[in-house]
DNA sequence: ATAGGGTTAG
């Protein structure tokens, strides 16, 4: 009967179901599992309250089931009143909120899964393997480094044997963390790996701009008869991106479907896009977009837009702005870009009325976060934030940074601030970017010499990045940045990416 | 027998 769900034959499932002679509450359990399988949860859900007998297999498999379609708030009135709970059921809710982008609330549900356990008899229920995955992936995807460490502690402790799950886990944390050592350390230990291992070290060489170690574990990959796929390429061509290798991305994105037999998709095309129009290439990513034999996509454009941005390229900014909001009326960074070119022109009018525009449509620009970790604990800035209990003593240290970033000759980049502002106003609003407070956090809450690991939603700003070189020199600290897209070390005065991003 | 897991451009 399951096997018909698995194939997405409901009715036949539901006709053998039918068909029974005898039914106990497993039977009915497979046929509630198997709505939920084909994403049908009301389907299960209507079986689910007809049922007599109900057991903790029944109740975890409705938790499943809701947050499968992204009912997290269903499934986690299901978790909260099932009569009883084991592991099972305590994975598919922490696995529900990681797998729903909630990684913070599934980190939360591991610390309750540690200190209640079942809740009914106070019985504690000890986290396995399938529960450290979806805690390391989540961890990676916070970057919160020192609690992912905790799990590799436990996992060493306990010694839990690293199967392809965990180690993928792992080892993809370790390189979303800002270690790629430890997650080839990790990579080296496993003893099965699969594509997915492949494609997390290819791409944790890639996040860093190394793009030699990246095609090194390609080639070792295909040694060991490895069939990559479409990821991991993605990886591959990442890697070039982020180290402006033009033309060895180029031969990668020509090879992956000719010798390889993998058919470049949307992603794919996206990532050429971008490498073309970030090393000035706008005439060759242009025709690259289209000439593709799939419709491009508004990620596709933006890439071309930033280059465009790049290389002062204004009347293909404005077309391709034209093309994006075609597709997506809601790009904030169209319409910022061209309320920058208007301003720029002194055409403040048409800046003004593409601003408005802007709102009318309710185009929310996503507000630039960093966050960084502290005695296990995540501390979240916006800009401008004043809502850390430490403010005073953060705007004490920003004030201090300027000083003396001025004297080792610092320039506030504020070409790219909003137009209507004064100009020391749009100093202030550089200085209070959130990766300024994060680091100025980091550094009155760590001690002398601790290297600062800052992760941001977004990519990391000129001026903030200019700015952090010098304060890594000034404040002699190593300074780690995760950005949207790839890791930046300052040391010393300069930057792992040589300022190519 | 029936429930739980990892990688993807901007």
């Amino acid at each position: 009967m399951d096997m018909y769900f698995k194939f997405g034959e409901a009715k036949a499932g539901r006709r053998l179901f039918e068909g029974m002679v005898v039914r106990d509450v497993v039977s009915w359990n497979t046929l509630v599992s198997g709505y939920s399988l084909c994403g049908d949860v009301d389907a299960a859900r209507c079986v689910f309250d007809q049922m007599e007998e109900k057991n903790l297999v029944t109740w975890s498999t409705m938790v499943t089931g809701y947050a499968r379609v992204g009912k997290l708030d269903v499934a986690r009135w299901f978790f909260d009143v099932m009569p009883e709970r084991n592991v099972v059921s305590w994975n598919a809710i922490i696995a529900g909120y990681a797998q729903n982008d909630k990684y913070s609330e599934a980190i939360d549900l591991f610390y309750q899964m540690l200190e209640v356990g079942d809740g009914g008899r106070g019985r504690r229920v000890k986290p396995n393997d399938v529960t450290l995955v979806s805690v390391l992936s989540s961890c990676a995807h916070l970057g919160a480094l020192d609690f992912g460490k905790r799990i590799d502690r436990f996992i060493n402790r306990n010694k839990m044997e690293l199967n392809v799950f965990l180690g993928n886990a792992l080892a993809d944390m370790f390189a979303k963390c800002g270690c790629v050592e430890e997650c080839k350390r990790v990579f080296e230990k496993m003893r099965e790996r699969d594509v997915i291992s492949w494609s997390i070290i290819i791409s944790g060489f890639a996040m860093y701009g190394q793009v030699e170690e990246a095609f090194g574990y390609f080639l070792k990959m295909l040694e060991c008869r490895v069939k990559p796929n479409e990821i991991t390429f993605m990886g591959l061509l990442s890697a070039c991106t982020h180290a402006g290798m033009v033309e060895k991305g180029l031969e990668c994105f020509n090879q992956m479907e000719n010798e390889y037999g993998v058919a470049p998709k949307v992603e794919h095309y996206g990532c050429v896009v971008d490498l073309l129009s970030r090393a000035g290439c706008l005439n060759d990513a242009e025709d690259m977009i289209n000439a593709m034999p799939i419709r491009p996509n508004a990620i596709v454009w933006g890439a071309l837009l930033g280059g465009c941005r790049i290389h002062k390229d204004v009347s293909r900014g404005v077309r391709v702005v034209q093309r994006i909001l075609e597709i997506n009326s809601d790009h904030s960074g169209s319409y910022v870009y061209l309320a920058n070119v208007y301003a720029s022109m002194g055409r403040l009018d048409d800046a003004a009325i593409c601003r408005l525009r802007m709102r009318d449509n309710c185009v929310k620009r996503t507000p630039g976060c960093s966050w960084i970790e502290v005695n296990n604990t995540v501390h979240e800035f916006f800009m401008g934030d004043r809502s850390h209990p430490l403010t005073d003593r953060i705007y004490l240290m920003l004030s201090e940074l300027g000083t003396r970033l001025k004297l080792a000759g610092y320039e506030p980049k504020t070409e790219l601030v909003v137009h209507n502002v004064h100009e020391e106003e749009k100093e202030d609003a550089l200085f209070t970017h959130s990766e300024k407070l994060a680091i100025a956090f980091g550094l009155i809450s760590t001690s002398h010499g601790t290297t600062i690991r800052i992760v941001k939603n977004l990519r990391v700003c000129i001026d903030c990045h200019e700015a952090t070189k010098i304060i890594s020199k000034i404040v002699s600290r190593e300074i780690i940045v995760r950005d949207r897209s790839r890791f930046h070390l300052f040391k010393d005065g300069k930057c792992s990416c040589n300022d190519y991003w």
